[in-house]
RNA sequence: GCCAGGGUGGGGUAGUUGGUUAUCCUAGGGGACUGUGGAUCCCCCGACCCGGGUUCGAAUCUCGGCCCUGGCCCCA
């Protein structure tokens, strides 16, 4: 064993097997987004460090994998992919016909503590609507990811926000203020929020917060805070989810954030996960002017792809029949031939290359195919090719063509 | 960054009052054996996470580090 060759910390390898299933999730998640219209775009896997330090702060430059390139060029991977979507929207595409709907698939890089379901390497597919700044652009985009959420068979819990009902009850407060309550609500640190009020003399203001993220209903949450500025346009979206059926409830808790996000937010979260159970997270936000672009309003979410697949456990890859080409020396040349026939019909077919004699490639072929064809001195003579069903261990001597039918009307392993 | 539990061939394991060549299963390669060898038998391959310390001698005791699993924190 040699050291020097160990993984980095948060990496994962994939093989084959774990692979065919991620696929599979992909290509669900894939196949969703190209029918509600969203295409995929590919960003670079690192840009400037100032796109992520001017969304989020400085203070992410110690979660980035940060590194000067030999022009000197301060760069970072990519910790998640909304801000290089908007920088390339801004550079690219600011005159596109609107709405614009993409989507993508990348893998992200943070320098955390790996744990269950957070990897230092780990994936998202997302999708990012720009220039629809209305309640239906905010709806299609919860609908969008319940119908995501739903096609690859994941459980889980839809939470459904509005950062307004907050803002209106903090608006008295410095931004600073504003941020140190936020922290204290998103630990759920009721104590420490108490402390922080007394400080300013509003200890009501503590009673409304808490009540606020208790509330699991769009009246009580319009009681409590009192009318928010975009209260049309909410219920507008919420009467659209309820029409379309998806499944949510309430959450005006949802604080993380607050930095970027404008308005509607939603987060999903499987049950099965332990700490790490967020599996999506979205909202309504604007970044397209902060990057030098002209404002655009843009909706999106984003699916931690690796914990979904977590939380789907052992699922099952795509079935395919696999075909091994078994030979004798002068039956080789012919079995390319018959191989080549197997592909051209769409098959998966393996030739040997190790050289075995008939038995040894029947054995290995036991262990990684469903068929196994025959070319020997026999069928070379009669033209044949003798089909082996490694199941159930029939055989029989036909045709190549009645061969390949075969293996069609079976399933695989 | 903090806490707990771990680390022996590719996978799974036995082995600690310190003491032969580190056990077994499995996987992989080869042979017996040039048409079913998917069986049987035999052979080969291959490991004590890294480094320091104690010792005549360390997989075993000790210190530090690395990595894994889970939790805390954070989560754009």
């Amino acid at each position: 064993m040699n050291r020097m060759l160990q993984k980095p910390r948060g990496t994962r390898d994939f093989l084959p097997e774990e692979m065919e299933a991620r696929r599979s999730v992909e290509a669900n998640l894939r196949e969703v987004a190209r029918r509600w219209g969203y295409r995929e775009v590919c960003t670079p896997e690192f840009e400037d460090l100032e796109l992520f330090t001017m969304r989020s702060g400085a203070g992410i430059i110690e979660e980035m994998y940060v590194f000067e390139d030999k022009g000197g060029r301060k760069l970072a991977l990519r910790p998640e992919v909304t801000a290089a979507v908007i920088r390339m929207y801004v550079n690219e595409a600011k005159v596109a016909p609107k709405p614009i709907r993409w989507c993508y698939f990348a893998d992200c890089f943070r320098y955390e503590r790996p744990q269950k379901g957070r990897y230092r390497q780990f994936w998202q597919f997302g999708v990012e609507l720009i220039g629809a700044d209305t309640a239906p652009a905010d709806a299609e985009a919860v609908m969008l990811a319940a119908d995501m959420l739903d096609a690859i068979g994941v459980s889980y819990e839809l939470k459904v926000g509005h950062l307004s009902f907050m803002k209106n009850l903090l608006s008295g407060l410095s931004p600073g203020v504003q941020r140190k309550v936020m922290a204290h609500l998103d630990k759920k640190d009721f104590e420490g929020l108490a402390v922080t009020l007394e400080e300013l003399k509003k200890p009501d203001l503590g009673t409304a917060l808490k009540d606020l993220v208790a509330c699991r209903d769009l009246d009580g949450a319009f009681a409590i805070a009192g009318n928010i500025p975009d209260k049309e346009r909410f219920d507008q979206t919420i009467s659209l989810l309820d029409a379309a059926g998806v499944k949510y409830s309430f959450n005006f808790g949802i604080a993380r954030g607050l930095d970027y996000y404008t308005g509607m937010v939603f987060e999903a979260f499987a049950a099965n996960l332990g700490a790490e159970n967020q599996i999506l997270g979205g909202g309504t936000y604007r970044l397209a002017q902060l990057f030098g672009g002209d404002d655009a309003a843009s909706c999106g979410f984003a699916i931690g792809f690796d914990r979904v697949i977590v939380s789907l456990g052992d699922i099952g890859r795509r079935k395919e029949p696999v075909v091994a080409i078994i030979c004798t020396e002068e039956g080789r040349r012919r079995a390319l031939a018959v191989a080549r026939a197997f592909r051209d019909a769409g098959y998966r077919a393996e030739t040997d290359l190790m050289e075995r004699g008939i038995g040894a490639q029947v054995t290995h072929a036991s262990k990684t195919a469903d068929f196994a064809v025959i070319i020997g001195k026999r069928e070379s003579e009669s033209g044949e090719v003798t089909i082996k069903n490694l199941q159930s261990g029939e055989q029989k001597t036909v045709t190549l063509d009645a061969a390949i039918a075969g293996v069609g009307s079976h399933g695989a392993r």
